[in-house]
DNA sequence: GCCGTTTTCGGCCCGACTGTTTTCAGTCG
């Protein structure tokens, strides 16, 4: 939370900075900084706390100068040089900013001429045609910025990782329909496997660009076109998605493919390299003067430079240079090493399939094992129900074992933390499960230190055995309740509670940083779909790729083991 | 503002597309 804060205020400087057509350099460090503080896996109060204003400076991309904000947010929550710089443009004067089209020239401009300051007044002048007699405005630009401005109305941020996918999916089979693009890869933060995307970047090898470009601004899920070049077009899609497609040669698809998966961070520390060596690299190729060295291959990108290959979804600059460099990259856990699925819903609660129904679509998976999980009573909006009807449900499930040949079904339930951290069932019930996922699904607005607590000594009773979306988070729809997730985690390890990731795509929490943590302390994970019917089992990948994004190798999942070693490990 | 086995000062990733420019600035990724 307090990264996420520190993070989003220096990104503000930045942006304020650049209104002021401040140093570029300096604009670009205060960027880097903020990149790099949202993407640590300390709690930076903690590092604090622990280092002082070094343990700060240690950081990288944080200097002497941005240490002491940070310093002074912490002791104060404010930082006065920031809340200066805001001072000097009207209120919510980035809103200005965030328009497609609109940029801090044009934005600084239209307000030194016309006083516009909002995007409400910019929508006016344009309309009332006052910008018409601005120098270096256009009837084009002009409609470029109302798009802008609808565009901005409607979509609100990012969409969904399996909503993005899906997007991309059709896009990539519409242009495999035409015969002349060899290869088509999804990259940006779609590859990369980040919980929300912006937008959809397509890479294309194709010796027929023209071609390429026609079929892409054509494809009927297009709406809008934003630009469309020789090699590189532009287009917003029905939902408002925006998706850009490039095409190169098959000698600089390795190149291309790693510059448009990013992250930018990530990307400009290779090309930093390269101008160390000499070199120089491009989304053509690495190169050696006006010579092409290497970059056909993404593993070129890597091996030229003696690295290891990275996997897309570490490319965060969270280190994986630094783990390259020493043949430390981990062997990422893949769809394919999972075994079972320890939280599906059933008709008895608020699922829409039976217990023999999962059991069978989870076999057609080639899993081994399952986790019948219905809701416990609190959750009387999802349909809990009570001790008496849990183990009539035990029996259902071992009767079902019995008429589905091939897979184990174990019996457990997801039992709610009760607001003062007592589980929903008694312990004599609980003991008769197989396994126990406790979940908090109440008073969610509790102050963290008590929300802390309670989900803490839950996790000592005995019987609980996984912890299920740790911050309760829905993304894009609701915050995740407050807690000290080092503290749980610290609680997880003492007490043998696996934490989950739940893989449905708006949850996908733990997150991936917080993955990280676990896997230092040694925290045991599972990764689970919470599926409610028998579709919601194929969002397992979500939750995988969200793993190798913190790192994760099969090891570090407990349902990638056999049912034995998981049960073992869990007892 | 950050950073350093070529530097504590002098650098800082690289390129595509648009619009209105008369040779390029602004924006974007």
């Amino acid at each position: 939370m307090l990264n996420q804060e520190l993070a989003d205020i220096f990104l503000n400087i930045a942006e304020l900075l650049e209104l002021k057509a401040d140093n570029l350099f300096k604009i670009r460090a205060y960027e880097k900084a903020a990149r790099n503080i949202e993407s640590l896996n300390h709690d930076i109060g903690e590092i604090y706390k622990s280092g002082g204003i070094k343990a700060l400076e240690n950081i990288p991309g944080v200097g002497a100068h941005t240490a002491l904000k940070i310093e002074e947010y912490l002791n104060t929550g404010k930082i006065k040089a920031f809340n200066a710089l805001k001072h000097e443009f009207p209120n919510n004067f980035l809103k200005l900013v965030e328009i497609p089209g609109m940029g801090p020239k044009t934005a600084i401009l239209l307000y030194k001429k016309l006083g516009i300051d909002s995007p409400e007044k910019l929508e006016k002048a344009i309309k009332a045609g006052k910008l018409k007699d601005i120098p270096g405005m256009g009837a084009k630009k002009e409609e470029n910025i109302l798009r802008g401005i609808e565009l901005k109305k409607k979509v609100h941020g990012r969409f969904l990782l399996d909503v993005a996918t899906s997007h991309a999916e059709l896009l990539v089979e519409e242009l495999s329909k035409l015969k002349v693009a060899d290869k088509i890869l999804p990259c940006g933060s779609l590859r990369r496997g980040k919980e929300t995307i912006g937008d959809i970047d397509l890479l294309v090898v194709s010796s027929h660009p023209a071609r390429v470009m026609d079929a892409f601004v054509g494809i009927s899920a297009v709406k809008d076109v934003l630009a469309k070049g020789e090699t590189k077009s532009s287009v917003i899609l029905q939902n408002g998605m925006q998706a850009d497609l490039r095409v190169v040669e098959e000698k600089s698809f390795g190149a291309a493919a790693h510059y448009f998966t990013g992250c930018k961070e990530h990307n400009i520390h290779l090309r930093q390299l390269a101008q160390q060596t000499g070199w120089k690299v491009s989304e053509y190729g690495i190169f050696r003067k006006d010579k092409q060295i290497g970059g056909e291959t993404e593993e070129e990108m890597f091996s030229k430079f003696g690295f290891q290959f990275i996997p897309p979804e570490l490319r965060e600059m969270r280190g994986e240079f630094e783990a390259a460099a020493k043949g430390k990259i981990p062997d990422l856990i893949e769809l394919k090493d999972i075994k079972g699925d320890l939280h599906l819903h059933t008709t008895a609660s608020d699922g829409a399939n039976t217990i023999e129904e999962m059991a069978r679509a989870v076999k057609a998976l080639g899993y081994e094992y399952i986790l019948i999980t219905d809701h416990s009573p609190s959750t009387r909006v999802a349909k809990g129900f009570s001790a008496a009807k849990l183990l009539q449900q035990i029996k259902e499930v071992r009767a079902a074992e019995k008429n589905v040949a091939g897979i184990r079904i174990l019996a457990g339930s997801e039992v709610d933390i009760k607001p003062d951290g007592s589980l929903d069932y008694p312990d004599e019930i609980l003991k008769q499960l197989d396994l126990v996922i406790i979940a908090v699904h109440s008073s969610f607005k509790m102050p963290e230190e008590k929300m802390t607590n309670r989900i803490i000594k839950a996790m000592q009773n005995k019987y609980a055995n996984i912890f299920t979306h740790p911050t309760g988070r829905l993304i894009g729809e609701r915050e995740g309740y407050a807690i000290d997730m080092e503290k749980v985690l610290q609680a997880a390890k003492e007490n043998n509670v696996a934490m989950e990731i739940n893989a449905h795509p708006k949850r996908l929490d733990l997150t991936d940083v917080h993955c990280m943590r676990a896997k230092e302390l040694g925290v045991k994970l599972v990764i689970n779909t919470d599926a409610h019917s028998t579709d919601q089992l194929q969002l397992m990948k979500y939750g995988v790729i969200t793993a190798r994004r913190g790192w994760l190798e099969a090891k570090d999942v407990l349902n990638t083991y056999s049912l034995t070693r998981l049960l073992q490990s869990l007892k």
